[in-house]
DNA sequence: TCTTACATTTACGTCAACGTAAAGTTATGT
DNA sequence: ACATAACTTTACGTTGACGTAAATGTAAGA
């Protein structure tokens, strides 16, 4: 009976990632160029961490808000524990704190961006409703 | 004593709402070539009403949550009233509903970073906390 | 009238984020 | 043994969103 490989130990190949994901592998080799994710190798080929998903999640993430790879790669930063001394500490909760901050004010856009659209969405269902009547006559 | 100008007839110069949006007058007058804005001309220079300044506000939301210049034209189209058949409302509300999703779907992504950055901004004091004390023996 | 400040168009330059083609290596099935 | 599939690197191409330089026009102030 085979050993059971602990979920800690999985790798997944570039395209396992990339179809899991719907990116291209290209994508992928190119957030590695640019210091995103630092998969390991087996000779050549590249094998995926768990810990490496979880950080291609956040750099779809990061995209999908907008932001660019440099931005994503400062967020990603954060994310890596640093353990340094309590000063860099306190540097490192600033950036987390003006982040948070960022991530609001993107919040604040998206509430007001929701509730314009969903009145003209109800505007536009009225519209038509009153059309549809006339229409009856 | 001089006419009060209406609000309804403000016009705006291409620096005013450079300096106002801080954009430059450059990305102002791509956006008129890229069809998103198109301002009243006073022989060469170009004039803008409270409706292309409100467009341009909207232009930049879109910026600030990542939409390409694309999306935002079609998500500005959505937001000047066709006035078409009953048809043609349909499926403006479609794009609507869709978009809205769109937004929504963004706004958990949003949802989630902050938690996550909130959780780790937490963990962070409690580290600090904790080599304070220490230090503080 | 001359300068200064802001406006215009035209057109080439740039940077990010990949796409794509070429040429080669490694593992897998028949 | 050989094809096929999936991986690799290198390098040039592309698209979007402007920047920037050049040449020109216009209106206001010294």
């Amino acid at each position: 009976m085979p050993m059971e490989t602990p979920v800690k130990d999985r790798t997944y190949s570039i395209r396992q990632l990339s179809k899991e994901f719907d990116v291209t592998a290209r994508a992928l080799r190119f957030y590695e160029d640019k210091g995103l994710i630092s998969p390991e190798r087996k000779g050549q080929t590249r094998l995926y961490s768990p810990r490496d998903r979880a950080r291609l999640q956040l750099i779809l993430r990061g995209k999908r808000l907008g932001f660019s790879l440099i931005e994503i790669h400062e967020i990603l930063d954060l994310y890596t524990p640093k353990d340094h001394g309590v000063a860099q500490m306190r540097a490192t909760l600033g950036k987390y704190r003006g982040q948070i901050e960022t991530l609001k004010r993107q919040r604040e856009d998206i509430e007001a961006a929701i509730k314009d659209m969903s009145d003209g969405c109800v505007w536009l269902e009225d519209q038509i409703d009153q059309l549809e009547a006339e229409n009856a006559q």
